[in-house]
DNA sequence: GTGACGCAAAGTGTCGACACTTTTTTGGTG
DNA sequence: CACCAAAAAAGTGTCGACACTTTGCGTCAC
């Protein structure tokens, strides 16, 4: 790891925080595979200190639900089956859609400005990892907005772990495809429409139904360019995710 | 130390769980104060153990919300403002009404026989922490049906700052008005008509309602009554949230 | 009396060590 | 060659120590 520009004011757990920031991002981006065991005396080596920070750190991504503590007291980067997507997008709509709701009820006029530039910004997006990057800062955007912090810290964590769910459903497929793009932009415009208006009750549902759908167009396109064996999550919960959207209306 | 009933099993981190629980109910209970300071070494030496579990205990709280992390790295039990109070509904109700919508549509009989017994319960209870205890347990119960683990465990940490949210509002009202007791009663008789009829939109629905309608009634109760001096929240964020929870239907 | 200075006390962040437990390897046996 | 036992290796939980930072307090000059 890289010698901490120290003396900087950062809350607290210096060293903890660097490592897992390294590692959060490994196990999204799946340098780290799911079910690979983290030691505490081997990840202190790769950073070069000692087992008191990697084992916060360790701490911190368990409670972020991207690792898992056995029983004996080993950790393992967390693994994800059907059911748990299907957790993690409820739970992602429950939080988001209060989210919209609050947003929507003090939204500005410079806010719309923001979004719309997120917006072209992402349709102007060259790369996949581009246009996915500024999906998900718009979403945390709007999620601020809110103006709830304790809604947006837990909305992180699962951000986080939709983030891995996307890494292993997309892993085969090469490119997102273009029909998908469309749909989450034209997604965006909806959401963004209804904040606009401030009309509470409507952010709520759109911000459902575009969560739940991007994920179906997701999953679709990458079944239909067949992922990796067994471990990617199939489309048997979608029809009831799809009710759970409608939910939040 | 009293070992405190603990729902969600931890495989890991012995000595630190422990401490967690004591810790958790003495915040929540009020033993220990908002804004007291947290200092490992006094901890460590109270419960008769080393630095590190207290630590690990003290991330712990942290991560509940209950507890917070000063720039100077000191650590001081959280203190709660009126915006603190809207925060902490508002966050309840996006997971229970969620959580109410999802077990809706996996309700049985059985279910609806276990929640008809807390009713009663709490109909018989003689002391205002009994019906609190059991109020708490039906909520949980409830959550649980939703079969998502993910909103399990972020609705418990919601549900321990409410938990301490309310020891403030109620510490200087020495009973539960039998008003406020009736309308609770009568809010778990229309959520359990509403899972038992496996209806996911209208739990949600009254799910919201039922629990701003009685956080408003403690509030309200309570400053007839007048609590502590400035710490008690007002009622001037009541009818944002109320909003909010009209929100989720 | 009061305010600045500086020293002592308290506290955090990190480290290395040790005991105990789980996993892996090894080596002997049928 | 398969199999079990025992030893070795790896890993976790906890401890005490030390450096550095912040806080608290007493002292001294004015």
């Amino acid at each position: 790891m890289t010698p901490m520009t120290q003396n900087l004011p950062h809350p607290r757990r210096n060293l903890a925080n660097e490592i897992v920031s390294v590692l959060r991002s490994d196990i999204i981006s799946g340098v780290i595979n799911p079910g690979e065991a983290l030691a505490e005396p081997v990840l202190a080596k790769r950073f070069g200190v000692s087992r008191a920070p990697v084992r916060e750190a360790i701490i911190e991504l368990e409670r972020a639900g991207l690792v898992q503590f056995e029983t004996t007291g080993r950790t393992r980067v967390r693994t994800l089956e059907e059911k748990d997507l299907a957790e993690i997008v409820e739970t992602r709509i429950a939080l988001e859609s209060m989210g919209a709701r609050l947003a929507a009820t003090h939204w500005t006029p410079e806010h719309t400005l923001r979004v719309q530039q997120f917006i072209a910004e992402q349709e102007a997006a060259t790369t996949d990892e581009e246009f996915s990057l500024l999906d998900i800062a718009m979403h945390e955007y709007i999620m601020k907005r809110s103006g709830n912090e304790r809604l947006v810290v837990l909305w992180q964590y699962i951000r986080w772990q939709f983030e891995m769910a996307l890494t292993y459903i997309h892993r085969l497929q090469i490119n997102t495809a273009h029909d998908l793009r469309r749909f989450t932009v034209a997604g965006h415009w909806k959401v963004l429409e209804t904040l606009a208006g401030r009309k509470p009750e409507a952010a709520a549902k759109v911000m459902s139904q575009h969560i739940i759908g991007s994920l179906e167009w997701s999953v679709t396109e990458t079944t239909e360019h067949p992922p990796a064996a067994g471990s990617a999550p199939r489309r048997g919960n979608l029809a009831k995710m799809k009710r759970a959207s409608r939910a939040s209306s």
